[in-house]
DNA sequence: TTCAGTGCAAAAACTTTGCAGGAGG
DNA sequence: CCTCCTGCAAAGTTTTTGCACTGAA
């Protein structure tokens, strides 16, 4: 299934001397077959749901490894809360927030790079990522109904 | 001191319907008197050891209100945790966040304006902010230290 | 064999809520 | 005088930590 995403992680392990271990590559997957963006509770509990053992420390723990291995992209929409998306096979895009429902949509523009790119040269920072993120009212006419974020 | 913001927030707390009391002028005083960015609770620590006794409820409420009338920003680095800062007198700017020891830089980019327009258009938004983070690491030499982020 | 990784539960950090009393309009 | 606002503490949410045990190398 995620046979290239499981290999690359396998090396990434190996490489900064983590350990091999079955439940990271339970999260792993787990995690590439969520749709959208997902907090780290929120795959926790479908685990569980789906008979997993794994512990909540251990998702935790996964997915801070698959954010540093590029597996995973980490985001925060303002709600206090980490989310995680996957990145792979997947180009670099921001997103657009509705305020009021939750809705999330995604744009590319490749002008941000070069935005990035000037900035962190300009105040002596090495860029390992950044977040773009606009806020505002969608379209959607029974919008303000489901604040399901 | 802070009269106009004071002004502000008189008027706009008068006309949404909302009392006017000392507590909230408390706050904002306090909120504006910050340097840089603060996060609720840190607002709160800080006012109760000024020996003030606005309760931390009235502190998340007030800032939820300047930020609604725009005197504040709401701001989130990818911590977990909501952070302001005064817009009184600014510009729009975006930020460069250090990984390692958590320093913030601003800079503005006047191109992203367009962006943003750009992109609520084409997605049937009504844009209502933004915000633009740059994670890297920082140059400066003592870094790994200080996580006072 | 060794120690990083795991499961579990408890603690921590930040925010929200419920309630009774008090003050703004 | 009617409620909205306040203070307080308790509860809620998400994440981290401590500890003893397990299993990867």
């Amino acid at each position: 299934m995620h046979a290239a995403a499981i290999e690359e992680f396998r090396q990434y392990l190996k490489k900064e001397n983590h350990r091999i271990t079955p439940e990271r590559f339970e999260v792993l997957d787990y995690a590439l077959d969520y749709e959208g963006h997902f907090g780290a509770d929120e795959l926790y509990v479908k685990m569980k749901s789906n008979s997993s053992n794994v512990s909540r420390a251990t998702v935790y723990n996964t997915l801070e490894l698959l954010a540093s291995c590029d597996l995973l992209s980490k985001r925060n929409f303002g709600e206090n809360k980490t989310r995680y998306e996957s990145n792979f096979n997947r180009n670099s895009h921001e997103h657009l927030i509705c305020i009021n429902c939750g809705t999330i949509k995604e744009f590319s523009e490749p002008q941000i790079e070069v935005i990035v790119r000037e900035a962190a040269e300009k105040l002596g920072f090495v860029s390992t990522g950044h977040s773009f993120n606009i806020f505002g009212k969608c379209s959607n006419t029974n919008c303000k109904q489901n604040k399901n974020v």
